[in-house]
DNA sequence: ATATTTAGTTAGCCTAGCTAACTAATTCTA
DNA sequence: TAGAATTAGTTAGCTAGGCTAACTAAATAT
């Protein structure tokens, strides 16, 4: 285990386990553990890990962006990305530039290459789950498709 | 990166980016990653990693077990859970016993400790969601809860 | 009786986290 | 405006968790 991180004491006052919201959260939590573990097959075809995967999109959608900024995305200490932007540099995947606005500061950006890297490891993850949900009747994929935006409405804000 | 898994080339015909069932896909891909990683925090919380929970996990639910099958359940190879194992041992999490039917073999099952710790943690993660769940709409609420059956229907026969 | 397979461990390597300590640039302040 | 404090990023060195290779011991197949 990583040194635990200090965290702004965050606790919200949980639901108790009786309420219908709790119950829904737990199947809820459950299956996007499942969901995601089916997909990480499809990731390694990418060659890259899963956390440098995670930094290049970060990169690829944040446009050229500070290595602060991009820890912060990735919720990971500034060492961490320092090292890991310098292995997606060393692969042809980003670029570092200097800012100019700010001389201790570094821009990086996606290269060509890790565009296209991206890009078709996006395809190929989501290509079986798409298949999978072309097979639905309509109805339940408008309803897997409103659920995903009801879950980024509740997790956004946090 | 972790040395490549050979995969039994597992490549299912991938939907084409245009059909409605990618677009889904994608959109439900992006909401479980936002969903646990915001929950990840509450993980924290229980001193325990994310590897070692989920191995508890699994240990707590599917009884005594087979380091083998533990293994598989993880989707690791035998020396991980090997290690792993024998540090939820040194915590007081797990037990090891020998395998009567078989002698090579070993049984591991969760101690009282390691049950007690996984609710405790269990009942935080899911208790933040919970409780923004209490805050919805029955109606939306219902939504998602029938979207989690779902997505388990999806992904279980994988 | 011996050879092969299977269950698990040990050794040794790599990636990805972390903190601590550092440099260089910027901003604040007395 | 000189000096102090802050901020951006890196380097060094540690731990955990992944892997393969090589091993032991037991079970099974020839």
């Amino acid at each position: 285990m990583p040194a635990p991180r200090r965290q702004a004491a965050a606790a919200a006052a949980p639901a108790s386990p009786r309420t219908p919201g709790f119950a829904t959260a737990d199947r809820l939590h459950s299956a996007a553990i499942h969901l995601l573990r089916s997909l990480r097959v499809e990731d390694r075809a990418s060659g890259l890990s899963a956390p440098r995967l995670s930094a290049l999109s970060v990169i690829v959608f944040g446009g050229p962006i500070a290595m602060s900024a991009l820890a912060a995305a990735e919720q990971v200490r500034p060492p961490t990305i320092s090292r890991l932007v310098a292995e997606l540099e060393r692969l042809g995947l980003v670029e570092r530039d200097p800012d100019p606005a700010d001389r201790r500061g570094v821009k990086v950006r996606a290269t060509a290459k890790g565009r296209q890297l991206l890009e078709e490891g996006r395809r190929r993850r989501v290509g079986r789950l798409g298949a999978a949900l072309e097979a639905l009747p309509p109805r339940e994929r408008k309803l897997l498709a409103r659920a995903a935006v009801l879950i980024e409405a509740l997790v956004r804000p946090a």
